[in-house]
RNA sequence: GCCUGGGUAGCUCAGUCGGCAGAGCAACGCACUCGUAAUGCGUAGGUCAGGAGUUCGAUUCUCCUCCCAGGCUCCA
């Protein structure tokens, strides 16, 4: 036996050690900081305790607190520190998983007696939590049989069953949780002992910067069938400082949500009178999305698409023969039932209308790729526990247009509608895209392997050509057809789904869509489904999230804002005023009842994109002082007809395309 | 739909161990006429989400309903 190993270090410099030399130890001979923050040791590709021995030849890199998979350890460590508390607190509990999740962990939990927490014991277990950190108790890890695994949580019947499912077929959700291949454990005294793949941090006196943020119902395995859990969710980090930043961010978050900005800015409200998920816009908000549809409208007459209209309620036999009400009946309102018994329904989708302004007379493939657009308000019956400001409602708008097309046109077609997609969206100031691809869904699907082979195949090939990242999204389409859907960053970093394109063999079968070719048989069309914003709400709801209602001055409801400084430059500031109005600027004037420093303030809250003061020295030399919302602090002296010239410029939105419109 | 928490003036929130309901901002009125983030004084504003129960008495305690928030499930 060698009395020494060599190691490798990421660098690819060998490191001469001693035999049986742990993780930590070699952190601590590489540098005194390096062994403070070190919480983990990659070997050989895979993550380890740093308490364990290396081998001779490792490949090794120590994992520091400071990184994503630092955190994710420090984040799991902490979740089993809370498991512990749980059981000093609530002897008998009964434990699920508890993973590190984005920004924190979770543990869910069964409480003996079928009690819940509430939120008062968050503080309990917080102080607790921090009672057995302060115990400097180590994680000591082991490896069982199955069977001994088994045996040792004989009263834990959710451990249980993840170490019976992963021993018949290795989940990797559930293997993260016992190990593979047999039952890995970590003791962290004689009071606690958890099913753990691992690895943790030596001790628990390595964590502490943690907040117990909120409980939650979760199911058991995400199924609403069994059991619903207790779920404490938390956050931690690598420092007091690391957490404050979170923490802060959270704040910031706070501050963008669209439903306080919403009620602030005086542009929309959810009336309880209407009822849940059903929003009412008010002038200003109304003059917000009249921007957006004035936009969009313009776009899609560019692009070739034609204008059409269609009803909110329709007979049932329409979502009969679509295969709505068979796959969705449960999301769609009741139906109200008139004449005889017929049933009607509102729509929860645009689609079989579109299909019957087809099928209105016979077509050409001369006509072909017909494009229909319609901003098509739908209803659905969202479950009361989701609904949530404007991102999911029950009634919404939908910027829906469904494209037919020859099979030969499909590709050229999704390939010109993702770069109009993308020009579009960026129009609104977004700029960081990804793209995802779901495929067809295990259960509810229908159509032939090869049918969705195909139009899979095709938005693949239109998307790689893209230039964005591709995320597959395995069993994630709608039950007709695979989708396409971009995903845009806002400000602060969080990803929304946006638009969405779908290519959809299925309806025109149910419909027998059919156009006449050039051979004069008879074919069926390929449908495109497609929205853009995706409904104008929840649009609208993501853009003053990502402005934090700062909204660019073409889609502000109010452009500018005229101050005189005391009622006699009155008549100078309505010439202002008016000199915006003919301009095509919307404006208004608050006249001098107020100090302006008080006026001045209401319109920064308004988060006006202009302030226009006039005074002594602009009534006379026909200037203005201009006070922009970017801007430190305000310009004095500039011409009127300069500031016209350049807000109006701005005001009237992003240029008009470069793209040929099409026929 | 399920779990936890919540609903007091237009908004943000105090308060009531069961005994006439409070503040700031906003609104309205009067005065102030002012050069870049809050002028002063005054007035009005509430079925304490709704209903039932316990009680001499309920905004407060109990139950039910509605709504909101955060999760879970769902999301064509």
């Amino acid at each position: 036996m060698a009395a020494e190993s060599n190691v490798i270090l990421p660098d690819g410099t060998e490191r001469r050690v001693p035999h049986g030399t742990t993780g930590g130890e070699l952190a601590a001979l590489i540098g005194r900081r390096l062994a403070g923050a070190a919480v983990a040791i990659e070997v050989d590709g895979e993550l380890r305790d740093l308490g364990r021995p290396l081998h001779d030849g490792a490949k090794v890199r120590i994992v520091t607190a400071d990184t994503d998979e630092g955190r994710a350890v420090l984040r799991h460590s902490t979740a089993h520190v809370m498991a512990q508390a749980v059981t000093r607190l609530w002897p008998g509990a009964r434990f699920a998983i508890g993973p590190s999740i984005a920004d924190g962990f979770y543990y869910d939990f069964e409480l003996p007696g079928g009690r819940h927490f509430s939120d008062s014991d968050l503080e309990r277990i917080d102080a607790a939590m921090r009672e057995i950190i302060g115990e400097d108790q180590p994680f000591v890890r082991d490896e069982l049989s199955v069977e001994d695994g088994l045996e040792l949580f004989a009263r834990q019947p959710y451990k249980r069953e993840i170490i019976e499912a992963v021993a018949s077929a290795p989940d990797p959700e559930l293997a993260g949780e016992t190990g593979i291949g047999g039952v890995t454990t970590y003791r962290n005294s004689e009071e606690f002992v958890d099913l753990c793949r691992g690895p943790h941090v030596p001790s628990t006196a390595r964590l502490g910067h943690f907040k117990l943020m909120r409980v939650a119902g979760a199911y058991w395995r995400g199924d609403e069938h069994r059991p619903q859990l207790q779920r404490i969710y938390g956050t931690a980090w690598e420092s007091e400082k690391a957490l404050g930043e979170h923490l802060h961010r959270l704040e910031e978050a706070e501050r963008r949500d669209h439903r306080r900005l919403g009620a602030e800015l005086d542009l929309f409200s959810f009336p309880n009178e209407i009822g849940s998920g059903l929003a009412v816009f008010h002038p200003r908000g109304g003059m917000v999305r009249k921007a957006m549809e004035d936009h969009a409208r313009r776009r899609h007459e560019e692009g070739g698409y034609e204008f059409v209209y269609s009803p909110h309620i329709t007979k049932a036999e329409l979502f009969e023969t679509s295969g709505h009400l068979q796959w969705y009946a449960e999301g769609m309102f009741p139906p109200m039932t008139l004449d005889e018994g017929q049933q009607y329904y509102l729509k929860p989708m645009n689609c079989p209308f579109h299909c019957l302004i087809f099928k209105s007379r016979q077509r050409s493939y001369r006509e072909l790729p017909i494009r229909m657009f319609e901003f098509g308000s739908v209803y659905r019956y969202e479950l009361s526990g989701v609904v949530h400001g404007l991102t999911r409602v029950r009634g919404m708008t939908q910027d829906d247009a469904h494209i037919y097309c020859t099979r030969e046109q499909m590709a050229e077609e999704i390939q010109s509608l993702l770069t109009f997609v993308l020009d579009l969206l960026r129009d609104y100031g977004l700029s960081e895209f990804y793209l995802e691809l779901s495929t067809k869904p295990e259960e509810k699907s229908i159509g032939t392997d090869e049918e969705w082979e195909e139009a899979t195949e095709a938005l693949r090939r239109a998307a790689s050509t893209m230039d964005l990242e591709l995320v597959l999204d395995e069993g994630g389409g709608a039950f007709y057809a695979p989708k396409i859907s971009v995903q845009a960053k806002d400000a602060i970093g969080r990803s929304w789904q946006l638009s969405t394109i779908q290519v959809d063999f299925m309806l025109p079968q149910r419909f027998a869509l059919e156009y006449v070719g050039d051979d004069n048989a008879r074919h069926r069309p390929v449908m495109i489904h497609r929205a853009l914003f995706g409904s104008v709400e929840r649009f609208l709801g993501v853009l003053l999230e990502h402005y934090a209602g700062a909204l660019p001055t073409w889609l502000s409801p109010l452009q500018v804002r005229v101050l005189p400084v005391r009622d006699d430059h009155a008549p100078y500031a309505e010439e202002v005023r008016s000199a915006f109005a003919d301009a095509g600027v919307r404006v208004d004037l608050d006249p001098a009842k107020e100090p302006l420093g008080a006026r001045i303030r209401r319109a920064k809250l308004e988060k006006l994109p202009y302030v226009l003061v006039v005074g002594d020295d602009d009534v006379s030399a026909r200037t203005v002082g201009v006070n922009d919302r970017g801007g430190e602090r305000p310009v004095r002296g500039v011409s009127l007809d300069d500031i016209v010239a350049r807000i109006s410029a701005e005001a009237a939105g992003p240029e008009r395309s470069g793209r040929a419109s099409r026929p």
